[in-house]
Order: C-alpha cells, then structure tokens, then sequence
DNA sequence: TCGGTAAATCACGATATTCCGATATAGTTG
DNA sequence: CAACTATATCGGAATATCGTGATTTACCGA
C-alpha cells in the first residue's frame, strides 16, 4: 500500500478525531465479539445494526459515522442482501500508521 | 512517556485533522529551515512570526493553531521576550505514533 | 515613561459538524 | 403484491470550528 497523501492523512485525522468513531473502528478489531449473524463477521464484516447498538446512537448517525470512516479509507462495506456488513482496511490502516510513524 | 488515553488521541487527531497545522508540525521538524532568530530554534524552537510567515495566515490564526496543536499535547511553547517559539513535544508525537500502530 | 513590537485573547460572521427524525430505497418474506 | 426490515439519504436545529480584525497584555529599547 502506497503512503498516504497529506488530503488523505487529514481526511483520516478528522474521521478519528471523534471518539465514537474511534472506538468503533478499534471495535471493528474483534469482529467476533458483536452478535452472530448471517454471515460470520470475520468474512465480511460486522452488521451495521450491531455497531450502531453497542455505539448508541440513531441509525442515521451510525450509518453516517461509518460513511465517514469509509470515505476516509478506513473501513470498506460488503453488502450482503438488506445488510451492510463494516470491516476495516486494515492496509490502509496500517499505512496510516506508518505515515504517523515516519512523517507526522 | 505512558499511553494516551483514548480522550488524548481524539484531540490530537482534531489537532491534525487540518491541513495547515499538519503542515505546521511537518515543518517544526526541520527547525533550521526557517529564518534566522535571536535564540536558535534548535534549542527554544520556531517563533510564531516565522510559522505564521511560512503558513500565510493572519497573527490570530497563527497563534490559535499553534494553541490548538499544545492544547492537544503535540507541542510546547518557550517564551523569551516577547517571542513565544514552538517545537515539537517528539515524546508525545512519538507515544501517538506508537498508539496508532498498536491500539488503531 | 513612552512608543513600538510580539503574541494572546476577544467578538463575530461564515462555514462545517453533529445528531436526529422523517423519508426514500432495496431487499426479504409471506 | 403487500408488509416488513435494513440501510441510506434528506432536512434541519444545535453546536463547533474557522479565520479575521480589533483589542489587550507583555516585553523591549530609547
């Protein structure tokens, strides 16, 4: 994975300066630790239902939360019929963390 | 230097989740690139004018980056005179850095 | 002490973010 | 097809952030 461009850097930053947002991309880590579903949530990912109940918030706001993480790179979506499965990019992440490593 | 608390993470990511106080902490790395000052800037640090200079913004807006960035621990301020000069607090960015490869 | 300079703080309009309820869109099931 | 479910998007009110000029505070030198 290429290093991240400054724009991309920022849009991450603002994306992770919320703290909802960044306790559910650290949740995101342990997929197994949300509610069975359909689909095993290591494959593709964890139901958006699920997030938005151990985040306690409206479902317009988790599903705008994940948006954001999403356009910012760090999370990707599966659709797998109704349900819109959230999982993280885990090389963009760890991109990101190498930008903060080497350039921040 | 302990870990950050999650509280800690979300303002430094406010922090640097814009364009020009990023910039602005890229550029206190490399001190000696800014004009020459009374106090050397490898020891006190960078002198406001000189950041304000470089980011092209107004006095105020300089001086209240560089509030947000200490607020959010990234950096310290040293007064001598009438000059308040800015550097990077590289223990803290270091810890952030550590954070983000471990717990994001 | 006075005039000048540096920086912090204040006040404010402009803009963006936050979070929600309501609605629209899709898919699923009977 | 109709009712139901999951999610996305819209519209909006409350709040926060952005950037500025004006003001205040602090320090300096004559």
């Amino acid at each position: 994975m290429s290093d991240p461009t400054a724009e991309e850097l920022v849009s991450a930053f603002k994306a992770l300066g919320h703290p909802t947002r960044l306790a559910i991309l650290g949740w995101l880590k342990d997929p197994e630790s949300f509610p069975a579903q359909d689909r095993p949530a290591t494959e593709v990912g964890v139901c958006l239902k699920h997030i938005q109940a151990r985040a306690e918030v409206s479902q317009s706001t988790a599903s705008q939360f994940m948006a954001t993480l999403q356009r910012a790179g760090l999370v990707s979506c599966t659709r797998v019929g109704q349900f819109s499965h959230y999982r993280r990019n885990e090389d963009i992440i760890a991109a990101i963390g190498r930008s903060v490593a080497v350039s921040i």
